[in-house]
DNA sequence: CGTTTTCGTGAAATCGCTTTCACGAGAAAT
DNA sequence: ATTTCTCGTGAAAGCGATTTCACGAAAACG
């Protein structure tokens, strides 16, 4: 039996007071429509006079629905050190908490299909779940399919019908070629992520479709990959500079490279921004604290999270949802 | 009526599969010590082979727990961009799981002592609660009265009897200050953060024990009050080395200060860690991303969750917790 | 004005697990 | 040998909601 909660209040209580049944209780407060209005009014007074707060375990076990979204973190790497992920589960929260369903937090590596996270999702003790940081699509694939609600951020790779949301990576890159040019910079180079990635590719994509449109003299030469780290920016900031001559920006796929870009430039003698432009991606805490403060992408990362949300719930009230790209803004400092 | 699960497998098949009572399954499946070693054996053999999985929500029905342990973020700042909860929630999670609990995540500002979150911590819907940057302790020592196993993260303010876990602040400032006169600097100053913080005092008292047990020469004009901003950092810097003609290093209770700091020394002429050294708090990215290289105190983030994780475990076997401080690492890189 | 629908409502049956309680068998005590 | 304790076990009563189902009244129909 169950250890019985001090007074705790419940339907029966509410439907003495209120004189229905406690079948109507359940229906005013899941608001079935078809409740006259005094009913209504009654059990409404009861509850607010009683203090009533719903017993989320009984519900669950009643209605098969638990209340609860899975925020799934596939935590391979670097999980533990990104700002990212605290911002957007936070995202998260808040909407979820607005409507009156919780976070649950899932930390764990994802590659295997029967991992106990994996066994979790598919047992119905979620009643939705937000991928964060997906590496592999199989096992969300397998989800789909029975029919538990879900929405990635980040694109995925394979065009499967995954509702997703994301950053305008490519509008953000696009912003910050059109900036170094409204400065007067047209021999531009490109450092990118590790092009596995897709923000990392459509960041590239965003690049080349402005030096194309703004009419640069930009080859494939101006263009190297990196892989998002400190030394990636350095080196290849290096040779970037060996290669051309007067070279006059360096557009970084996120700020770490940036900062290493400005290393390298700085210990080539050079000056940012005087002899080159640097931007870089994300404005992190990183970029607001270096020095020269350093311009960078801004994406709307808690927007994200709050995106994904809505759409876990539109997708639980039976809604067709679509897919949500977030406008990157960029914020100008002093590196370009 | 509940939505039927697809063929969920319940106590009742398992029961007959193994031929013993749903009593004695559930005994079983909650490892109540007193059941013959035979039918644990039939029971383990029927569970395996149906591929049992407790339905949590009917559990947390019956028994009055719910299996969550809520974290909860007092979302009235900076949590958005700080690195540190996120680490620290994974510690707490990858504990919880692998002790069958789950994480609840409750983001919210907790002012008030009636918000949504308060109540629902006061509801019984947790089994407990972890606080990550807690302010004010009204809440806490309320749920305390109505014995929810709680954890605080960093030391509270007050001497309240609440089991927490925190970094030791003031070994890890000893620890940079040492390291400083090892090297050979005497003339050392401190920046410290906002000092209504427990943290930020620690550290200076850290700072002063080993100034005094070392036999510095250090003074209260060798001190200066910051709030964690880089501003701070490079303002207090500018002034100290006014003040101080041949100050040999500042440390500062945390990396955006350092930066500060250190932006303020090159600014006035002179060279880092040449002339003055500079040790930061934290190992932030910043710290790990900057040129030159930030030396600063390491704390063992996800082992302050992974230990305050363990901390609720045990209170809610009815152990006797304790408060548990972590060791810090200063890790040395260029600055100092 | 009789008949068929529609509609709101309450009684009662779950949902799946936990826990009390009583019972019988063997151990211990007398 | 009889009585008292232990101890493991199963039957059954919940835990607190949701939902089906059937029923009576009102609305719509012919």
């Amino acid at each position: 039996m169950a250890a019985k909660q001090k007074n705790r209040v419940t339907y029966a209580e509410i439907a003495k007071l209120s004189g229905v049944s406690e079948a109507t209780v359940s229906r005013v407060l899941n608001g079935d429509p078809k409740v006259d209005a005094d009913r209504i009014a009654a059990v409404t007074k009861a509850v607010d006079k009683l203090g009533y707060k719903k017993h989320r375990a009984a519900a669950a076990l009643a209605s098969g629905r638990t209340g609860l979204i899975a925020v799934v973190i596939d935590d391979d790497l670097s999980v533990f050190q990104d700002p990212f992920w605290g911002a957007i589960t936070n995202g998260i929260s808040r909407v979820l908490m607005d409507n009156e369903m919780q976070t649950l937090l899932l930390v764990a590596p994802l590659d295997d299909v029967d991992s106990p996270v994996a066994n979790y999702l598919q047992r119905g003790e979620v009643d939705g779940a937000i991928f964060l940081q997906l590496h592999k699509d199989t096992l969300i694939k397998r989800l789909a399919k029975q029919k538990l609600p879900l929405v990635v951020n980040g694109t995925p790779h394979t065009s499967n019908p995954f509702a997703y949301v994301d950053s305008d990576n490519a509008g953000g890159a696009y912003a910050a070629v059109r900036h170094l040019v409204d400065t007067g910079r047209t021999n531009i180079a490109c450092i990118t992520g590790d092009l596995t990635n897709t923000a990392a590719e459509q960041r590239l994509d965003g690049f080349n479709a402005a030096c194309k449109e703004l009419g640069l003299p930009i080859t494939k030469a101006h263009v190297a990959e990196g892989d998002w780290s400190r030394e990636a920016g350095f080196n290849h900031a290096t040779k970037l500079m060996k290669k051309h001559e007067n070279l006059q920006a360096i557009f970084c796929s996120n700020d770490v490279m940036a900062l290493g870009a400005i290393t390298a430039i700085q210990e080539a003698g050079k000056s940012v921004p005087g002899d080159i432009a640097v931007i870089g991606f994300d404005d992190s805490y990183l970029a607001q604290n270096s020095h020269p403060g350093l311009t960078s992408v801004r994406q709307d990362i808690a927007g994200l999270g709050m995106e994904a949300a809505k759409m876990i719930l539109a997708s639980l009230r039976g809604e067709e949802v679509h897919s949500e790209i977030l406008p990157c803004e960029l914020v100008i400092r002093e590196t370009a």
